[in-house]
DNA sequence: TTGGATTCGTCCATTATTAAACAAAAGACG
DNA sequence: CGTCTTTTGTTTAATAATGGACGAATCCAA
């Protein structure tokens, strides 16, 4: 993509977050973004329809990356670990000034939903309805396991991250491991 | 003028000074200072003609800002005091990665000249010739004030600013006094 | 010395950004 | 209520930035 392109999108999605921290989404402006991105408003409009969409692209991209970075490869080859449970609580800790934003923003309440909603796209792959899930309505068991772990991270980022990444990944792996989320151990 | 030509600018300038913190003048590429800039190569072209010319325009406009700051009026207008010198002590503090880098840049050795010149410049519109100074010789006289405030900065800089603004304000303050460089205290 | 790689400086057509204008909608306020 | 201000979304022509190409110069290792 255009040198240009991402630099000013860089420039205008920045802003925007910055924007969002401070105030509730309702109030933020269009002037105001393109003013703090140090970039012309009609630039905003060429990328961005309206502060509804810039929004949703920022929510979708990262959310993207969130699930990336438990999935590097999506469905094919390497499965999860408890490294790559790792990587996910270091992106998150690294946009933790994002997660923050739109958790606590009075104007996007949606972003919870869509939290969820993602968790359970990835789970519903991942998950092994056999052993001990055998008997379990994978509909109801999923649900469950993702508001488990949205509630999880929305805690961890919401509340000054009391405990450290390998903190979280060893309490959540254990539990991941007793639902068949993952990979179960060999020696079992 | 044009956003885009400042914020080019901007970006080409601080990719290059951080070069030169790194290395010396004469082993640092176009080529890297585009990259670092996250700019095109092109762009660097279409602005500086050379590396040199950049390094040109860069020592030029700092040392404008370093005497507007003590001269903010130019010629007309407001005379310098204690706090148009506070002013040039937080501005150097502020830019001293700019001017260390050409201070110490193996490189560079002609930024001492250029600094001095600059101050000659500056002191020959203020300095006044009466009273004390009646039977100097102005072009020595402006020499050596020249050399000693510039000595002052470059050690201030270089070294790792061991006094404060204020406190290099207070001792310089009384030897610009004694020299006549400023307009004189009245109970005198 | 030779050859390969990097940098240089310049050119080009394409594309993104810019500042401006504009009417319409939304707020702010007496 | 009406007035004044700000924001919105769209359009425009002008211009800066882009990546790519190119030959020449420079550097560096074999």
């Amino acid at each position: 993509m255009d040198r240009r392109i991402l630099k000013s999108k860089e420039a205008i999605v920045e802003a925007f977050i910055g924007l969002m921290a401070e105030k509730n989404f309702e109030q933020v402006t269009i002037n105001e973004i393109a003013n703090r991105a140090n970039v012309s408003r009609g630039t905003v409009y060429l990328h961005y329809t309206d502060k509804f969409d810039l929004l949703d692209q920022c929510i979708k991209f990262h959310l993207v990356q969130l699930i990336d970075s438990f999935l590097p490869c999506g469905v094919t080859g390497i499965f999860p670990s408890k490294a790559s449970l790792l990587h996910t609580f270091q992106y998150l800790g690294q946009h933790a000034f994002f997660y923050t934003a739109v958790l606590t923003n009075k104007g996007v309440p949606m972003f919870r939903d869509r939290l969820k909603a993602a968790l359970l796209r990835g789970l519903d792959k991942q998950i092994d309805m056999d052993g001990i899930n055998r008997d379990m309505n994978k509909e109801m068991l999923v649900q469950f396991l993702a508001s488990a772990i949205g509630g999880m991270i929305e805690w961890w980022i919401t509340d000054p991250m009391p405990y450290s990444e390998a903190d979280m990944v060893e309490q959540l792996w254990a539990l991941m491991e007793r639902n068949q989320m993952v990979p179960q151990p060999l020696n079992q």
